[in-house]
DNA sequence: TTGAAAGCGCTAACAG
DNA sequence: CTGTTAGCGCTTTCAA
């Protein structure tokens, strides 16, 4: 039918018919079935967002910006959660079959908490677009938005170190966390830089939850010469160092100065709002977002292309709050 | 073909026919196509959740909570996001027309922000199911589940009175919202159990995000007479006055107690902790998933039916953490 | 108990 | 520029 093409914007329809469609279609009020169209087109507009049940900021904030380009290009979105099994992997033959032919046109995977190749290996021959965010080893077929933590981390701890702290704790992430990794990297790298030695006993490991945060900050605040800043690899994490502080009545910044990682809004819910890292969430988004929909990755000074299908977003903003102390 | 009957579990198929076809179907690895078919059944099992862009805590918990259940359920969740006018309102048309033939067996509506009768009923006109959280005005033929604002204001107000509080301050949510209203209500009730005077200045109206928690303490704190105790209707508000006290050098409870309404995780990351109400999100995903899903809204001694299409929860439930004194 | 035929509502490819 | 034909991959109805 000519409806078709009117409904499609496409090229050669003569005014007139189309104003005589448009009209009918006004009248009946027709709207067309997204499920017809996509069998025929094999393409669904549908996007899935795979979501893990760690109901955290960030990933609640990459749903909202998701969500808003995803509209803006005219797709829609699914969210998919991704059920662990109880050793931490995931369930392959489940994800599977519950996104296989599901029509996807593309996926979107958040960062992983633990490192799992596995996943990405499954996803990839889904046969939908692939964007993947955050650290990947390897793989270099797959799409992905990444961010630099090394440096972020590194120029946290330079802020820190430049305000006069020396011992300084750091709360990781779980042990198999690729950005976790990547973020104690830069770490370890600003201390070498100033001639810091590394002090194991200094790194307390966490898995980004308030809670783990809170027992990482007790460890560290009972040891006999405790650490005058914590860094933290999540802001959950450093809300937790702030509970933990104040639960001792310690003051933040002036009895120990915490910072966190993010700029989830938990930074400023907290008192004192703490100094963190800038993560461009909607910009990280937009990027995934733009791809999938069929397009390339644009160029941007913010943003390196590591390769055809991997670009980095380069932003190293520290978002000061009142929870670092100038020691100077 | 006889694959499907074998797919959908039908009835009559021989035990060896069955044992062939699954036999074919492993080996081929094949997958039904879920477009196809729900083009040929007339129904998705695709379940949207209207979602608006402030980024609420209670948002992202009922997400986590509609996706477990509409997994358990075997269905899949769709995000659509609810872009508001400047105005404050929906844009209905544009709304039906990202909904209208996505082929949705259901809709959920989470509470409104304000008042929008007009989107209710166009929802309602949609051809797929809509269940309703939260209050609503009239419309008993919608389905919906809803939470007991006014029993729970009401409980935790007498809670505060109980503990010697006679100047209360209330940050209400907009105006317009339905929720806001019975809470405010209930409040007042509790006031008025208890012989206290209503006093018009004590309750300032904000708009459930932090930084009108913020301008509202900072309102009720500046008052020559300040209240000794303050009743948020949302957590993040509840965050808010925290913020706000803080920044005055007040402690809380000391100088100044605090409650929240939801029991979001906001709740137990602030310093100290505050004492909320629990409203049971994942119930009431629960029940609505149930309710979209075919079944009947079950019998529950926490639950009452209002009608047959409106079941309320009457769990009233306050969490105590640290931020009430007691004056007695 | 199984198979054949028709059709869900659309778009692709071609012909007029 | 417009209409025709076929078919997306499944379910339904009816016949065998």
């Amino acid at each position: 039918m000519t409806v078709s093409r009117v409904l499609n914007y496409s090229s050669a329809v003569k005014p007139a018919t189309r104003e005589r469609v448009q009209l009918a279609i006004d009248e009946l009020n027709y709207r067309p079935n997204v499920m017809a169209r996509s069998l025929a087109r094999r393409q669904s507009l549908l996007i899935g967002l795979l979501y893990h049940n760690a109901s955290s900021a960030y990933l609640s904030e990459l749903l909202v910006s998701t969500l808003k380009y995803s509209r803006e290009l005219g797709h829609h979105l699914m969210i998919e959660d991704l059920p662990e099994t109880d050793d931490g992997t995931f369930d392959s033959d489940l994800i599977i079959s519950r996104l296989q032919n599901l029509g996807l046109d593309g996926i979107i995977l958040p960062p992983l908490l633990s490192r799992n190749e596995g996943l990405v290996g499954v996803l990839s021959e889904l046969n939908s677009r692939l964007v993947v965010l955050g650290q990947l080893e390897g793989a270099p077929q797959i799409a992905r938005v990444s961010f630099d933590d090394r440096g972020s981390a590194r120029a946290m701890t330079r802020y820190l170190i430049d305000r006069g702290h020396r011992r300084i704790g750091f709360v990781s992430g779980l042990k198999d966390c690729l950005a976790g990794k990547a973020r104690k990297m830069g770490f370890d790298l600003a201390l070498t830089d100033h001639d810091i030695p590394l002090n194991p006993d200094l790194c307390v490991e966490g898995d980004y939850t308030l809670r783990s945060g809170v027992r990482a900050a007790e460890k560290l605040l009972n040891m006999d010469e405790p650490p005058s800043a914590i860094f933290c690899c999540n802001d959950d994490m450093a809300a937790g160092v702030l509970v933990a502080a104040h639960r001792r009545g310690m003051s933040v910044p002036k009895d120990i100065s915490v910072t966190g990682f993010d700029d989830t809004y938990i930074s400023s819910i907290t008192w004192p709002g703490f100094t963190t890292i800038r993560q461009p969430i909607a910009q990280m988004a937009e990027l995934a977002m733009t791809f999938m929909s069929g397009g390339e990755f644009p160029q941007d000074d913010d943003i390196t292309r590591l390769s055809d299908k991997h670009v980095q977003v380069n932003t190293v903003e520290i978002i000061e709050r009142d929870s670092v102390a100038d020691l100077t």
